[in-house]
DNA sequence: ACGGTGACTAACC
DNA sequence: CGGTTAGCCACCG
């Protein structure tokens, strides 16, 4: 079945990204490292497959920026939680981890 | 069982 | 700061 179980990796993924408080981020590294991992590509394979279940877009890449591929819906999604941004000059808009990142 | 792939990261130049 | 290289783990066919 595709149903995951209880224990499965991806359990533990989504589990860890629900946990997200609005107007903050982590990143895949961190995501894995709370559950134990060191995989962030995992991380990312499963938020492509059950990341619409979850606020995917409360996680993003250790650069700031949010998923590839979904940037601009990100953007939206973290301005509605109030998360702080940081706007290049080129228009290029980041995540500001040192404020948003979660400790 | 095996290899390729991916919503990644860190190190290096 | 940006492009490139190598390392990494889990999932799919």
């Amino acid at each position: 079945m595709s149903e995951p179980a209880a224990d499965d990796f991806a359990s533990r993924v989504l589990d860890v990204v629900e946990s997200i408080p609005a107007g903050m981020v982590m990143t895949y590294g961190d995501v894995a490292a709370a559950i134990g991992s060191r995989a962030p590509r995992a991380v990312g394979q499963v938020m492509a497959r059950f990341g619409s279940e979850v606020a995917w877009w409360r996680v993003i890449r250790s650069s700031g920026l949010p998923a590839a591929g979904h940037e601009a819906r990100a953007i939206e999604l973290l301005t509605a939680d109030g998360t702080p941004l940081t706007t290049g000059a080129d228009g290029a808009v980041r995540v500001d981890l040192a404020a948003a990142r979660v400790r």
